[in-house]
DNA sequence: TCCGAACCTGTAATGTAATAACATTACAGG
DNA sequence: CCTGTAATGTTATTACATTACAGGTTCGGA
Protein backbone atom coordinates (compact mmCIF):
# COMPACT_ATOMS: atom_id res chain seq x y z
CA UNK A 1 0.00 0.00 0.00
CA UNK A 2 1.25 3.21 -1.08
CA UNK A 3 0.27 6.94 -0.57
CA UNK A 4 -0.78 8.77 -4.10
CA UNK A 5 2.33 11.14 -3.49
CA UNK A 6 1.35 14.75 -3.38
CA UNK A 7 0.17 15.23 -6.37
CA UNK A 8 -2.87 16.48 -4.59
CA UNK A 9 -1.04 19.27 -3.30
CA UNK A 10 -2.01 22.26 -5.30
CA UNK A 11 1.96 23.25 -4.79
CA UNK A 12 3.47 20.55 -5.73
CA UNK A 13 3.88 21.10 -9.19
CA UNK A 14 5.92 24.45 -8.60
CA UNK A 15 7.49 22.14 -5.92
CA UNK A 16 8.86 19.84 -8.66
CA UNK A 17 10.11 22.88 -10.74
CA UNK A 18 11.95 24.85 -8.10
CA UNK A 19 13.78 21.53 -7.05
CA UNK A 20 14.72 21.19 -10.74
CA UNK A 21 16.02 24.69 -10.98
CA UNK A 22 17.63 25.33 -7.53
CA UNK A 23 19.38 22.43 -8.36
CA UNK A 24 20.96 22.71 -12.10
CA UNK A 25 22.00 26.39 -11.04
CA UNK A 26 23.92 24.95 -8.24
CA UNK A 27 25.16 22.72 -11.00
CA UNK A 28 25.77 25.38 -13.46
CA UNK A 29 27.23 27.23 -10.65
CA UNK A 30 29.86 24.52 -10.68
CA UNK A 31 30.55 24.01 -14.36
CA UNK A 32 28.34 20.84 -14.27
CA UNK A 33 25.21 19.54 -15.67
CA UNK A 34 22.67 17.12 -16.23
CA UNK A 35 23.40 14.21 -18.94
CA UNK A 36 20.00 14.01 -20.74
CA UNK A 37 19.20 10.60 -18.95
CA UNK A 38 19.90 12.22 -15.66
CA UNK A 39 16.94 14.62 -15.88
CA UNK A 40 13.75 12.25 -16.17
CA UNK A 41 15.33 10.15 -13.08
CA UNK A 42 15.10 13.16 -11.52
CA UNK A 43 11.51 14.05 -12.56
CA UNK A 44 10.60 10.79 -12.00
CA UNK A 45 11.94 10.93 -7.75
CA UNK A 46 10.51 14.18 -7.49
CA UNK A 47 7.00 13.81 -8.25
CA UNK A 48 6.43 11.21 -5.93
CA UNK A 49 8.53 12.18 -3.13
CA UNK A 50 8.47 8.53 -1.72
CA UNK A 51 11.52 6.18 -1.65
CA UNK A 52 12.28 4.44 -4.32
CA UNK A 53 14.11 1.30 -5.68
CA UNK A 54 16.75 1.40 -7.84
CA UNK A 55 14.94 -1.29 -10.16
CA UNK A 56 11.94 0.39 -9.45
CA UNK A 57 12.75 3.11 -10.73
CA UNK A 58 14.03 0.82 -13.93
CA UNK A 59 10.53 -0.36 -13.74
CA UNK A 60 9.05 2.82 -13.63
CA UNK A 61 10.76 4.24 -16.61
CA UNK A 62 10.19 1.44 -18.71
CA UNK A 63 6.62 1.77 -18.57
CA UNK A 64 7.15 5.28 -19.69
CA UNK A 65 8.46 3.57 -22.73
CA UNK A 66 12.40 5.01 -21.86
CA UNK A 67 14.16 1.39 -21.43
CA UNK A 68 16.76 1.51 -18.90
CA UNK A 69 19.67 -0.63 -17.39
CA UNK A 70 20.04 -0.34 -13.43
CA UNK A 71 23.28 1.25 -14.06
CA UNK A 72 21.97 3.34 -16.05
CA UNK A 73 20.17 4.20 -12.74
CA UNK A 74 22.63 3.97 -10.36
CA UNK A 75 25.13 6.42 -12.05
CA UNK A 76 22.70 9.09 -12.40
CA UNK A 77 21.78 8.54 -8.61
CA UNK A 78 25.07 8.99 -8.37
CA UNK A 79 25.38 12.42 -9.42
CA UNK A 80 21.82 12.83 -8.25
CA UNK A 81 23.06 12.07 -4.35
CA UNK A 82 26.73 14.28 -5.04
CA UNK A 83 24.64 17.00 -5.78
CA UNK A 84 21.98 17.05 -2.92
CA UNK A 85 19.18 15.73 -5.08
CA UNK A 86 18.69 13.14 -3.65
CA UNK A 87 19.21 11.01 -0.53
CA UNK A 88 19.92 7.33 -0.20
CA UNK A 89 18.15 5.39 2.42
CA UNK A 90 20.00 2.47 3.71
CA UNK A 91 17.81 0.77 5.59
CA UNK A 92 15.58 0.61 2.57
CA UNK A 93 17.96 0.09 -0.41
CA UNK A 94 15.89 2.80 -1.71
CA UNK A 95 16.35 6.30 -3.22
CA UNK A 96 14.09 9.54 -2.22
CA UNK A 97 13.89 13.25 -3.72
CA UNK A 98 15.14 16.08 -1.66
CA UNK A 99 12.71 18.77 -0.93
CA UNK A 100 14.73 21.03 1.19
CA UNK A 101 15.84 24.53 -0.05
CA UNK A 102 19.00 24.37 -1.00
CA UNK A 103 21.71 22.18 -1.11
CA UNK A 104 20.81 19.58 1.62
CA UNK A 105 23.01 16.95 3.17
CA UNK A 106 20.96 15.77 6.02
CA UNK A 107 21.15 11.95 7.27
CA UNK A 108 18.09 12.29 9.38
CA UNK A 109 15.04 10.83 8.12
CA UNK A 110 11.65 9.41 9.73
CA UNK A 111 10.50 6.84 6.89
CA UNK A 112 7.29 5.76 7.11
CA UNK A 113 7.20 1.98 6.66
CA UNK A 114 3.40 1.88 4.96
CA UNK A 115 3.50 4.62 2.51
CA UNK A 116 7.46 4.68 2.30
CA UNK A 117 6.62 8.34 2.88
CA UNK A 118 10.26 10.62 3.90
CA UNK A 119 10.83 13.27 5.84
CA UNK A 120 13.56 14.94 6.90
CA UNK A 121 14.28 15.72 10.69
CA UNK A 122 17.58 18.58 10.33
CA UNK A 123 18.01 18.52 14.02
CA UNK A 124 20.26 20.27 15.52
CA UNK A 125 20.23 18.78 18.62
CA UNK A 126 20.38 15.45 17.40
CA UNK A 127 23.79 16.20 15.35
CA UNK A 128 25.24 18.14 18.80
CA UNK A 129 24.03 14.86 20.93
CA UNK A 130 26.18 12.69 18.60
CA UNK A 131 29.04 14.82 17.91
CA UNK A 132 29.29 14.75 22.11
CA UNK A 133 28.88 11.08 22.28
CA UNK A 134 31.72 11.02 19.72
CA UNK A 135 33.80 13.18 21.24
CA UNK A 136 33.75 11.19 24.65
CA UNK A 137 35.41 7.96 22.55
CA UNK A 138 37.68 10.15 20.43
CA UNK A 139 35.29 9.49 17.69
CA UNK A 140 35.48 10.70 14.24
CA UNK A 141 32.11 11.32 12.42
CA UNK A 142 32.54 11.05 8.92
CA UNK A 143 29.00 10.27 7.58
CA UNK A 144 26.18 9.90 10.14
CA UNK A 145 22.84 7.70 9.38
CA UNK A 146 19.85 7.99 10.94
CA UNK A 147 17.18 6.70 10.05
CA UNK A 148 13.98 6.09 11.92
CA UNK A 149 11.08 3.57 10.95
CA UNK A 150 7.79 3.65 11.85
CA UNK A 151 4.13 4.88 10.99
CA UNK A 152 3.50 8.55 9.67
CA UNK A 153 0.85 10.30 11.37
CA UNK A 154 -1.41 10.03 7.74
CA UNK A 155 -0.91 5.86 7.95
CA UNK A 156 -1.90 5.67 11.41
CA UNK A 157 -5.37 7.25 11.10
CA UNK A 158 -6.60 5.05 8.48
CA UNK B 1 42.49 -3.29 7.02
CA UNK B 2 41.07 -5.04 10.21
CA UNK B 3 42.06 -5.02 13.85
CA UNK B 4 43.13 -8.17 14.94
CA UNK B 5 40.04 -8.09 17.41
CA UNK B 6 40.53 -7.74 21.14
CA UNK B 7 42.23 -11.06 21.91
CA UNK B 8 44.93 -8.80 23.74
CA UNK B 9 42.77 -7.90 26.28
CA UNK B 10 42.99 -10.16 29.14
CA UNK B 11 39.49 -10.12 29.58
CA UNK B 12 38.42 -11.38 26.38
CA UNK B 13 37.87 -15.22 27.00
CA UNK B 14 35.60 -14.30 30.06
CA UNK B 15 34.32 -11.56 27.98
CA UNK B 16 33.10 -14.59 25.76
CA UNK B 17 32.18 -17.15 28.14
CA UNK B 18 30.41 -14.43 30.33
CA UNK B 19 28.29 -13.31 26.82
CA UNK B 20 27.57 -16.83 25.99
CA UNK B 21 26.32 -17.72 29.17
CA UNK B 22 24.38 -14.76 29.74
CA UNK B 23 22.62 -15.32 26.54
CA UNK B 24 21.86 -18.97 27.16
CA UNK B 25 20.37 -18.83 30.29
CA UNK B 26 18.06 -16.40 28.70
CA UNK B 27 16.90 -18.29 25.91
CA UNK B 28 16.42 -20.79 28.74
CA UNK B 29 14.70 -18.57 30.78
CA UNK B 30 11.60 -18.12 27.51
CA UNK B 31 11.64 -22.22 27.34
CA UNK B 32 14.51 -21.74 24.17
CA UNK B 33 17.54 -23.28 22.94
CA UNK B 34 20.56 -22.60 20.69
CA UNK B 35 20.67 -25.36 18.07
CA UNK B 36 24.44 -27.14 17.82
CA UNK B 37 24.69 -24.87 15.11
CA UNK B 38 24.08 -21.51 16.26
CA UNK B 39 26.66 -21.54 18.94
CA UNK B 40 30.21 -21.43 16.50
CA UNK B 41 28.32 -19.19 15.02
CA UNK B 42 28.24 -16.69 18.01
CA UNK B 43 31.31 -17.89 19.54
CA UNK B 44 32.64 -16.47 16.13
CA UNK B 45 31.13 -13.00 15.68
CA UNK B 46 32.11 -12.69 20.16
CA UNK B 47 35.79 -13.86 19.63
CA UNK B 48 35.93 -10.73 17.27
CA UNK B 49 34.35 -8.15 18.28
CA UNK B 50 33.73 -7.01 14.71
CA UNK B 51 31.43 -6.51 11.79
CA UNK B 52 30.96 -9.27 10.29
CA UNK B 53 28.80 -9.95 6.47
CA UNK B 54 27.09 -13.06 6.68
CA UNK B 55 29.30 -14.62 3.41
CA UNK B 56 31.92 -13.93 5.33
CA UNK B 57 30.88 -15.87 8.49
CA UNK B 58 30.23 -18.65 6.04
CA UNK B 59 33.88 -18.21 4.77
CA UNK B 60 35.16 -17.93 8.14
CA UNK B 61 33.40 -21.55 9.01
CA UNK B 62 34.51 -23.24 5.88
CA UNK B 63 37.84 -22.50 6.90
CA UNK B 64 37.31 -24.03 10.27
CA UNK B 65 36.05 -26.77 8.06
CA UNK B 66 32.44 -26.72 8.73
CA UNK B 67 30.63 -26.04 5.84
CA UNK B 68 27.52 -24.44 5.59
CA UNK B 69 25.52 -22.47 3.21
CA UNK B 70 24.61 -18.97 3.41
CA UNK B 71 20.77 -19.50 4.04
CA UNK B 72 21.97 -21.34 7.68
CA UNK B 73 23.87 -18.44 8.49
CA UNK B 74 21.00 -16.13 8.41
CA UNK B 75 19.01 -18.51 10.79
CA UNK B 76 21.28 -18.69 12.98
CA UNK B 77 21.95 -14.65 12.93
CA UNK B 78 17.63 -14.01 12.98
CA UNK B 79 17.66 -16.22 15.89
CA UNK B 80 20.47 -14.42 17.75
CA UNK B 81 19.21 -10.90 17.02
CA UNK B 82 16.01 -11.61 18.04
CA UNK B 83 17.32 -12.12 21.40
CA UNK B 84 20.02 -9.87 21.45
CA UNK B 85 22.95 -11.46 21.10
CA UNK B 86 23.95 -9.82 18.00
CA UNK B 87 22.89 -6.47 15.90
CA UNK B 88 22.46 -6.18 12.44
CA UNK B 89 24.39 -3.12 10.57
CA UNK B 90 22.32 -2.32 7.98
CA UNK B 91 25.06 0.45 6.69
CA UNK B 92 27.07 -2.56 6.07
CA UNK B 93 25.12 -5.48 5.49
CA UNK B 94 26.81 -6.64 8.20
CA UNK B 95 26.25 -8.37 11.96
CA UNK B 96 28.23 -7.95 14.99
CA UNK B 97 28.24 -9.60 18.69
CA UNK B 98 26.73 -7.65 21.80
CA UNK B 99 28.87 -7.19 24.55
CA UNK B 100 26.39 -5.22 26.76
CA UNK B 101 24.93 -6.90 29.82
CA UNK B 102 21.93 -7.77 29.68
CA UNK B 103 19.94 -8.14 26.88
CA UNK B 104 20.21 -5.53 24.81
CA UNK B 105 18.15 -3.50 21.86
CA UNK B 106 20.22 -1.09 21.16
CA UNK B 107 20.39 0.75 17.50
CA UNK B 108 23.15 3.49 17.91
CA UNK B 109 26.18 2.41 16.76
CA UNK B 110 29.92 4.25 16.23
CA UNK B 111 31.35 2.19 13.05
CA UNK B 112 34.89 2.36 12.42
CA UNK B 113 35.29 2.27 8.66
CA UNK B 114 38.82 1.76 9.01
CA UNK B 115 38.60 -1.55 11.41
CA UNK B 116 35.09 -2.37 11.30
CA UNK B 117 35.38 -1.99 15.10
CA UNK B 118 31.69 -1.06 16.59
CA UNK B 119 30.69 0.73 19.67
CA UNK B 120 27.50 0.95 20.75
CA UNK B 121 26.12 4.95 21.81
CA UNK B 122 23.28 3.75 24.24
CA UNK B 123 22.51 7.10 25.25
CA UNK B 124 19.05 8.36 26.42
CA UNK B 125 19.63 12.26 25.32
CA UNK B 126 19.18 10.44 21.28
CA UNK B 127 16.69 8.73 22.27
CA UNK B 128 14.41 11.25 23.55
CA UNK B 129 15.69 13.89 20.89
CA UNK B 130 14.78 11.52 18.52
CA UNK B 131 11.08 10.62 20.10
CA UNK B 132 10.84 14.26 21.06
CA UNK B 133 11.12 15.03 16.75
CA UNK B 134 8.93 12.27 16.17
CA UNK B 135 5.87 13.93 18.64
CA UNK B 136 5.93 16.88 16.41
CA UNK B 137 5.07 15.44 13.47
CA UNK B 138 2.82 12.79 15.28
CA UNK B 139 5.62 9.84 13.98
CA UNK B 140 5.08 6.48 16.07
CA UNK B 141 8.72 5.67 16.05
CA UNK B 142 8.96 1.14 15.73
CA UNK B 143 12.69 0.97 14.94
CA UNK B 144 15.10 3.64 15.19
CA UNK B 145 18.45 2.89 13.59
CA UNK B 146 21.86 5.31 13.79
CA UNK B 147 24.87 4.08 12.53
CA UNK B 148 27.52 6.51 12.36
CA UNK B 149 30.20 6.12 10.08
CA UNK B 150 33.44 7.40 10.91
CA UNK B 151 37.45 6.75 12.44
CA UNK B 152 37.90 5.28 15.89
CA UNK B 153 40.38 6.52 17.91
CA UNK B 154 42.86 3.94 17.46
CA UNK B 155 42.60 4.07 13.75
CA UNK B 156 43.08 7.66 14.31
CA UNK B 157 46.68 7.35 15.69
CA UNK B 158 48.07 5.31 13.24
C1' DT C 1 40.17 20.83 -40.03
C1' DC C 2 41.64 17.09 -37.55
C1' DC C 3 42.84 14.74 -33.42
C1' DG C 4 42.22 12.95 -29.03
C1' DA C 5 41.11 13.55 -24.12
C1' DA C 6 37.40 13.55 -21.14
C1' DC C 7 33.04 12.43 -20.47
C1' DC C 8 28.50 10.25 -21.22
C1' DT C 9 25.81 6.36 -22.84
C1' DG C 10 24.41 1.49 -23.89
C1' DT C 11 24.75 -3.43 -23.11
C1' DA C 12 26.12 -7.58 -21.02
C1' DA C 13 27.90 -9.96 -17.44
C1' DT C 14 29.07 -10.57 -12.89
C1' DG C 15 29.26 -9.98 -7.91
C1' DT C 16 27.00 -9.72 -3.43
C1' DA C 17 23.07 -9.94 -0.07
C1' DA C 18 18.92 -12.18 1.29
C1' DT C 19 15.04 -15.30 1.00
C1' DA C 20 11.87 -19.03 -0.83
C1' DA C 21 10.79 -23.59 -1.38
C1' DC C 22 11.27 -28.03 -0.33
C1' DA C 23 13.62 -32.35 1.41
C1' DT C 24 15.79 -34.50 5.30
C1' DT C 25 17.40 -35.48 9.91
C1' DA C 26 17.32 -35.47 15.05
C1' DC C 27 14.93 -36.42 18.83
C1' DA C 28 11.44 -36.36 22.59
C1' DG C 29 7.24 -38.55 24.15
C1' DG C 30 3.75 -41.86 23.63
C1' DC D 1 8.12 -48.44 16.64
C1' DC D 2 5.38 -44.41 15.47
C1' DT D 3 4.62 -39.64 15.27
C1' DG D 4 5.00 -34.58 15.77
C1' DT D 5 7.98 -30.81 15.98
C1' DA D 6 11.98 -28.17 15.40
C1' DA D 7 16.35 -27.78 13.39
C1' DT D 8 19.06 -28.57 9.46
C1' DG D 9 20.47 -29.33 4.64
C1' DT D 10 20.10 -28.29 -0.35
C1' DT D 11 18.84 -25.95 -4.42
C1' DA D 12 17.12 -22.22 -6.69
C1' DT D 13 15.63 -17.61 -7.02
C1' DT D 14 15.01 -12.69 -6.03
C1' DA D 15 16.86 -8.22 -5.00
C1' DC D 16 20.46 -4.93 -4.96
C1' DA D 17 24.82 -3.14 -6.88
C1' DT D 18 29.04 -2.96 -9.64
C1' DT D 19 32.51 -4.13 -13.31
C1' DA D 20 33.93 -4.39 -17.95
C1' DC D 21 33.88 -2.89 -22.26
C1' DA D 22 32.38 -0.81 -26.65
C1' DG D 23 30.60 3.20 -28.96
C1' DG D 24 29.41 8.25 -29.13
C1' DT D 25 29.63 13.17 -28.16
C1' DT D 26 31.76 17.39 -27.06
C1' DC D 27 35.17 20.56 -27.20
C1' DG D 28 39.65 22.60 -27.03
C1' DG D 29 44.27 22.81 -29.05
C1' DA D 30 47.69 21.51 -32.65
Amino acid sequence: MRKPSKPNDPNHASFISNAKARFESHLKSKGKSLGRNDEPRLSLLLSNHRAFGAYEIVEQLSKMGKRVQAVQVYRSLEKLIEFGAVHKLRTKNAFVACFEDGVCNSQQFFICDVCDDVSEIHSQTLDNTIQDAARKRDFSVKLPSIEILGVCSECANT
